[in-house]
DNA sequence: CACCAGGCAAGTA
DNA sequence: TACTTGCATGGT
């Protein structure tokens, strides 16, 4: 069992040695709150080059706005994202997130921000199809709260190098994060940003190229 | 051709 | 609780 300091160091070496190869991210694109707590829904499970295709559906009509969203039909919205998969799926998804916008919130994106962020997530994790890394990423991205993303990335490299055990869950996985960093939504934006960046890069699921990754030489 | 991408819910045993 | 399956387009 390695001691919570070592890990707290290992944890900041990892996210200077991204940084520096990486440099700052800036996520999430976006040019409001509401247009990012929508791309969370879009982007599950399916890469961000199909969101924004969708992204641009809806700007192009200028549909992307919350009221303009909510008069929208399921099917033409089902429709305008297409591009992401699982667009019927999707298209209702977003119907029962603007559901929960108005039933709890007034439609009122200001109102959200202001809760506090751990009822916020468990509200957001009440509403189908958004799950933990959805409601997370919503609420690091879209309302600025300390809350770290687990997403498959995060998981594969962490316990590809022995850092979490290959069968913890993503509450066990975001505990350890948020356990082992200073709790700061900047630092938290970044390092996930970071680590998706490592992962697509070296650390994909089949070809993974350990040879040339940033972090090969972290136990030495 | 196969495989994967910034998941989630519902069903089964 | 612990698996399994459906959802689906687009890039490599």
């Amino acid at each position: 069992m390695i001691q919570q300091h070592l890990m707290r160091n290992k944890l900041k070496k990892i996210y200077k040695i991204l940084y520096k190869e990486f440099g700052p991210q800036y996520w999430w694109p976006g040019d409001s709150q509401f247009e990012v707590a929508i791309g969370a829904i879009l982007t599950q499970n399916t890469n961000w080059q199909n969101v924004e295709k969708a992204i641009n559906n809806l700007k192009n009509k200028n549909l992307l706005s919350l009221k303009k969203l909510y008069k929208l039909s399921f099917k033409k919205l089902a429709d305008f994202i297409r591009p992401t998969g699982y667009y019927n799926l999707k298209a209702q998804r977003i119907k029962f997130f603007l559901h929960f916008l108005k039933e709890k919130y007034k439609s009122k994106i200001n109102l959200v921000k202001k809760n506090n962020p751990q009822l916020l997530r468990r509200e957001l994790l009440d509403v189908n199809g958004i799950g933990p890394e959805t409601a997370d990423s919503m609420l690091l991205y879209a309302f600025d709260k300390p809350i770290f993303v687990i997403d498959a990335y995060t998981k594969r490299i962490f316990s590809r190098h022995d850092l979490i055990p290959k069968d913890f869950d993503y509450q066990q996985t975001q505990d350890f994060f948020m356990q082992n960093l200073p709790k700061n939504t900047k630092l938290f934006n970044e390092y996930h940003a970071l680590l998706v960046k490592l992962g697509k890069e070296f650390c994909t699921k089949n070809k993974p190229k350990c040879q040339s990754c940033p972090l090969k030489t972290l136990n030495k």
